[in-house]
DNA sequence: CAGTGAGCGAGCTTCCGCTTGACTT
């Protein structure tokens, strides 16, 4: 018989723990919350003080037996529940349902998986945190009450088995408002002009001119001096600069990440993952912390040694950013550093090949950069051509790692190159200069991924719901995603070759869109009527 | 007389956050 039955919430962990302890313990697991609100009606008592009405759930009454069995033949039960909101209130529902004796019960935390903190936890027991409970019970009431008075509104006004609540309908507005501004955004062109310079060797670099031109008339004119100009590099200037790595991943940059370079939907990312911490290649996947343990920084220091030399490696702690953050685990990182990639499907492999990278590069060196700025004089003419190069010096974590970003310019970057070694004074021939019309762009539509990261930002949601309240936003109707033809467009391309100046109309497509977030008539309609009422209902 | 249709009443839907499977495709 077990003298020490600890209970956390995931079977996955369960196992990993019960390796730690030894044969004294028996790990097991809840699956998470035991109890709830009562399914039906309110399940809150509002004359009586609003008294939540508990229950289990009839899927988890075996469960508990089991539970409660174990607990009987055990000397000290150890509720070892994640140390948030949520976790100490399963730990106090655990003691509650299980009707655990005070006495022969010990709560315990720790935010990662690994022996010593397991061990560490184990010798430094505490009690249950009635404030953390009573924060969860009063989160849980606010979301049952705001939900279950909003949602029968809308069946009788709207449509049945519509839905509101804290998160989902203030998604929704997120959504809806950034169609407004879409719909009122005006679009104004501005004319850019680009050169393409050759040196006397013969070496040709682009450049920008340090203006844009509001008309055609302006561009031609200005196209028109260029004609008898002489341009001069008037100055050369060059910087050191540095790239760090982004932090480890938690879920919403995972998320994020995943979707920008593989294109996977929320809910595909998390399926993947919850399979690789299943099979125990990742730590956990639902975290808000960008944390990792010290054996984690460790192994992730003899991994770059080994595979780039000590010069790659700059160990880091990060800190969260998001003010929400309950850091009650580790950030998503490979349980073993040395392994650069694991079996199973090709999904799987490549959010693994993700996450080692992600974690890896975040314990590397920063990116050398030398950013280098020619200024071109004209001689006729008050504006100059300016050439942006960058030469990274040293690559530190770039070598395994390209931070990406969601800016999808298409515009051709005159950015980010190496430019030919040049001397301030040196004269240079144009060799085409075009002034192109370019429109504004109205604000992004959200993409499942980014509307997560501007969820997190805002508080809204947690990591466990990220994945489930996208999918419930578009199984009720309310947002569509979709892929939408764009239309086309023309421009004016004024392009100056030699001594001659052409005028051409081109067109490009422009709008097409791919796996946004639109909002339907009806998303719209509840959106209003719940900005309209919502005062007076609540 | 058999089949149709209008009208009525009852019962259901719903929140957020913590977990996996059990289901389909």
């Amino acid at each position: 018989m077990a003298k020490n039955l600890v209970i956390v919430e995931s079977p996955a962990k369960a196992k990993t723990i019960e390796k730690y302890l030894g044969k004294d313990y028996v790990v097991k697991s809840s699956f998470g919350h035991i109890r709830d609100l009562a399914k039906k009606n309110l399940g809150v008592n509002i004359e009586s003080d609003f008294r939540p009405v508990y229950e289990v759930d009839p899927e988890k009454k075996k469960l508990i037996a089991e539970l409660k069995k174990a607990a009987k033949t055990s000397d000290t039960v150890w509720l070892a529940s994640d140390e948030d909101r949520e976790g100490e209130a399963i730990a106090w529902h655990l003691s509650e349902a299980l009707k655990l004796d005070p006495e022969h019960t010990k709560r315990i935390v720790f935010h990662e998986i690994t022996k010593t903190a397991i061990l560490n936890a184990i010798e430094n027991p505490r009690e249950i945190d009635y404030n953390l409970v009573d924060a969860q019970q009063a989160r849980r009431v606010l979301d049952r009450l705001v939900g279950f008075e909003l949602s029968p509104l809308l069946w009788q006004k709207v449509k049945p088995s519509l839905s509101a609540g804290r998160v989902q309908s203030v998604s929704v507005r997120l959504i809806v408002e950034r169609e407004e501004e879409i719909e009122n955004f005006q679009s104004t062109s501005l004319f850019k002009v680009t050169g393409i310079f050759t040196t006397a060797d013969n070496k040709s670099f682009s450049a920008e001119l340090s203006t844009k031109f509001k008309t055609k008339e302006e561009a031609t004119a200005f196209l028109e001096d260029c004609k008898t100009a002489n341009f001069k590099i008037s100055n050369i200037t060059k910087k050191p600069s540095k790239k760090s790595p982004p932090a480890p991943f938690t879920t919403s940059t995972l998320q994020q990440e995943a979707s920008r370079k593989m294109g996977y939907s929320v809910s595909k990312t998390m399926t993947l993952a919850q399979r690789l911490y299943e099979s125990g290649k990742i730590t956990y996947m639902r975290t808000d912390s960008v944390n990792l343990s010290d054996l984690a920084i460790n192994m992730a220091k003899d991994e770059i040694i080994s595979q780039w030399g000590a010069d790659y490696v700059k160990t880091r702690k990060f800190k969260t950013n998001s003010k929400g953050a309950q850091e009650a685990h580790e950030a998503i990182r490979p349980t073993q550093l040395n392994k650069h990639t694991v079996g199973g499907d090709a999904g799987q492999k490549r959010l693994y090949e993700l996450i080692w990278k992600r974690t890896i590069a975040s314990q590397m060196s920063d990116a050398l950069i030398e950013k280098t700025v020619i200024d071109i004089e004209i001689d006729n003419n008050k504006y100059k051509f300016i050439a942006n190069g960058e030469v990274i010096k040293f690559d530190g974590f770039l070598t395994v790692y390209n931070v990406s970003t969601d800016e999808e310019d298409a515009e051709p970057s005159t950015n980010n190159k190496i430019l030919p070694a040049v001397k301030e004074g040196d004269a240079l021939q144009p060799n085409g200069i075009v002034a192109i019309q370019r429109f504004t762009k109205h604000p992004a539509r959200y993409t499942e991924a980014s509307l997560v990261r501007k969820m997190e930002e805002l508080g809204i949601g947690r990591p466990s719901t990220y994945a489930p309240t996208i999918s419930t936003i578009q199984k009720r109707g309310y947002v569509v995603k979709e892929e939408r033809e764009g239309v086309l467009r023309d421009y004016i391309e004024l392009s100056l070759k030699g001594n001659e100046l052409k005028e051409n109309i081109k067109s490009e497509k422009t709008g097409y869109e791919k796996g946004k977030l639109f909002p339907t008539d009806i998303g719209i309609l509840v959106n209003k009527f719940l900005i309209k009422y919502f005062d007076d209902i609540l």
